[in-house]
DNA sequence: ATCCTACGATGGACAGAGTCTAAGTCAAGA
DNA sequence: TCTTGACTTAGACTCTGTCCATCGTAGGAT
């Protein structure tokens, strides 16, 4: 996650411990942390650090495109930092563990023109839903 | 929808002039209303009931498969009546109207037996993300 | 090395969406 | 008509997220 902190760095960033501490939180695969999840985590490596500043600093690697806003339920949005890699999302209906997923082939195929109600298609976003194997 | 109010007297609901109102206002296509529309609409033709019965109807109603709940930005749930008919949703990304669209094929089938990480599926849900005509 | 200052961090108030509770009301069966 | 448990209500409360005024500091200028 250093190649981020130097991403941002270049794109005049002010490297704060904050930051650098949020930006440490979000490494790794799989991950779909919520804000509240990533100010716990970040708080064991930097005790003061604020509820708001996480949020400021997930909204501006949401707005930098480093990180992926996800809402696969209806409540806290989870900040996903695999955002270089276009996937979807797998989750179970019971624990709520997140996988990232690939499906084959365009998705956007599967709508028809007379489906798309003269819509200028940007994305799609596909939510698969199961039970895990632990919940199963 | 006068359908519904049959089904529902048959499941052994208690009939309502507040539960009637909810579902009258729910009657209709492309009907994508939040919890707090669905109040300002029934408080036209019920102005006493409360936003408390409005969210305890449109929940039961969830729970017998008589409305979905879509959630499609991070904002308020949206009640959809078109329970019955599977389909999915193309939103535009300016102004939030929804449409009820029907892709061809089977979603699950562009998800590979490796990519399902032992999950046993049971949903999928696409949402389908551009610009409508007026906001193009 | 020190100084400056604009940008960032902070806590707490605030807002939006939804749930819960205790008390009052009424649909519908006896 | 009476009875009663299911339903409704207002408002308090929770959860998620934003905003603001103030304080602190990263990093360029000297
Ligand atoms: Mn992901
Ligand atoms: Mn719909
Ligand atoms: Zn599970
Ligand atoms: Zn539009």
């Amino acid at each position: 996650m250093s190649d981020l902190l130097e991403r941002l760095r270049g794109r005049g960033w002010r490297m704060t411990s904050q930051r650098r501490v949020v930006a440490e939180v979000l490494d790794g695969d799989h991950v779909h942390l919520t804000a509240d999840e990533v100010h716990a985590r970040a708080v064991q490596r930097l005790p003061e650090i604020s509820r708001a500043t996480v949020y400021n600093t997930l909204r501006e690697l949401v707005t930098l495109d480093e990180v992926i806003e996800v809402s696969t339920d209806g409540r806290a949005k989870r900040y996903d930092p695999n955002a270089h890699h276009p996937h979807q999302h797998l989750v179970c209906s019971r624990c709520g563990t997140i996988r990232d997923v690939h499906p084959t082939g365009d998705p956007l195929a599967a709508l028809p023109e007379e489906e798309r109600f003269g819509f200028t298609m940007s994305e799609v976003e596909v939510t698969y839903r199961g039970l895990c194997p632990s919940c199963a």
